[in-house]
DNA sequence: ACATTATATACTGGTTTTTCTATATAGTGG
DNA sequence: CCACTATATAGAAAAACCAGTATATAATGT
């Protein structure tokens, strides 16, 4: 393997992974892969404050993360390219392997409640 | 498709991708992939000062992306899991869609000189 | 016109990141 | 022991990010 990826492309790149590197937005990408939503649904499905939802959903626009259509006084967003499905599914991937047993490392993980680390395998 | 990634999960693969946003750090894995490398390859590969190599090192280090072995003076550091590889190849199969234009779609890029959105297909 | 709902925007204080400069450590060759 | 090389660490200023409160906008139902 060992593809080569462009400079040019991995500014693009990086902005992106940059971008999803928020549990929120993950989290909100990834509910939108279900199909689209309008922004009280994700806030609720999450419990933000609705404020918070508006920003994340805000920054995944303008990196072209996430579209959305209005209608009426609703908003719903859904995905915007195949190259986020790509990257949840990537993300679903290594899940599973990890699941599985057929990965097998440790990553440290800070917990939330003590903000200490501790282990996930 | 459309499969579900667990909460747990989440926060894992949310600090992956935070710390893979980076252009200097997503260049300096993609080069690993190659093999490993010391500091100062790296250092020259893409023009860093050092402290600023060895930061995103440490970073890396800290969050479980790469690895490293001390040799006399030398570090050669090394990808340290699948889950970063598989990534990589993630990235690469996107680029691939875009520049064989499989995939069409437009990532608004800042531009390193004028700090101006530009277009890039 | 008014109240209500859905969402966006403005602002702000606090934390994290980033990048630099400077310095420390530790191995190597003379 | 000294100079040199390779790398790490410390510290500080600037920039970016985040979560919260408050407010604005705009559509809808009465």
């Amino acid at each position: 393997m060992a593809a080569t990826i462009s400079t040019e492309f991995i500014q693009t790149a990086a902005r992106i992974l940059k971008t999803l590197g928020h549990p929120d937005r993950l989290k909100i990408v990834e509910f939108l892969e279900h199909g689209e939503r309008t922004v009280g649904q994700i806030q609720r499905e999450f419990d933000l404050l609705q404020p918070v939802t508006s920003q994340h959903l805000k920054v995944l626009y303008e990196r072209d993360i996430v579209t959305f259509r209005q209608e009426g006084t609703r908003y719903y967003y859904s995905l915007a390219n195949n190259f986020i499905i790509k990257i949840l599914d990537c993300m679903a991937e290594v899940q599973e392997k990890l699941d599985s047993g057929e990965w097998d490392f440790d990553f440290g993980v800070v917990d939330q409640e003590t903000g200490e680390e501790r282990i996930h395998s």
